[in-house]
DNA sequence: TTGTGTTACGTTATAATATACGATAACAGT
DNA sequence: ACTGTTATCGTATATTATAACGTAACACAA
């Protein structure tokens, strides 16, 4: 991991913590035009992806968008709670119910290895 | 709803049944060129929106693909277990982890209306 | 039957999302 | 400096998805 790519990385996530809601992968890389004028796309899907990895960044796979970690427990897969209002996301931590969804999973002999758990519907304030 | 729409319907439905394992919508569509030449993707993407509202036909968010219900509880959101290595894909229902996550959702006045569960791993003959 | 409103359907064109692949740069070891 | 190795870059293009708008089907009243 070269010097160039962690900048580009920090630039994303910076982008991802201002804005505070998800964002397209192009909506990164229209804000990191700002700066960076010549950057491409697989620049910005590369980033995520690494970002992604290190637990810092959360891809929603339902909007094909990407959003900040909220937490501290960056390695912790999170539950995504999706306000299809205001597009909100709130994100939380169970590692009972993950353990109870791997074991689900589990019985016919299949082995985990990343859960996606995205949930949609109306924020407190939107479903008011 | 009319039989035209009807009809694409039960010809894409057939389609992901025969095949079994998951479909992109492209690769829907061109099965189905072979009898309707002219189909085009609004087409498709509208059938697959009306099964999968019927709960015939599951979205795979996290791998934009299809799959056939494959258990007769066609209104349950189901956990899709998906190899990541021959592409299998498993469905289990569990009513009670569905509680779970809803209330684990709930605590800030979320209020669920669709849940998205995939688990990305490995099946049992790739596991072994 | 003919007209009219309503809804679903089809088609074109294009938008949005994502990646394969060859070119380039960085750097370690000589 | 030269060379091999590895990581990074950007071009070009593939893949996925939908907006926009015209047309056909149907229900029902005149």
């Amino acid at each position: 991991m070269g010097k160039r790519g962690e900048k580009i990385q920090a630039d994303v996530l910076a982008v991802l913590r201002r804005r505070g809601g998800p964002l397209s992968a192009y909506e990164v890389l229209g804000a990191l035009r700002e700066s960076h004028p010549k950057i491409a796309p697989p620049t910005i899907y590369r980033a995520l992806a690494a970002l992604t990895e290190r637990g810092r960044v959360h891809r929603l796979e339902s909007m094909n968008a990407f959003i900040a970690c909220q937490c501290d427990r960056h390695m912790q897969a999170s539950i995504l709670s999706i306000c299809d209002d205001c597009g909100t996301v709130e994100e939380s931590v169970a590692p009972d119910l993950l353990e109870d969804l791997s074991s689900v999973a589990g019985r016919s002999g299949f082995r985990p290895a990343r859960h996606v758990i995205e949930i949609h519907g109306l924020c407190a304030s939107c479903g008011a």
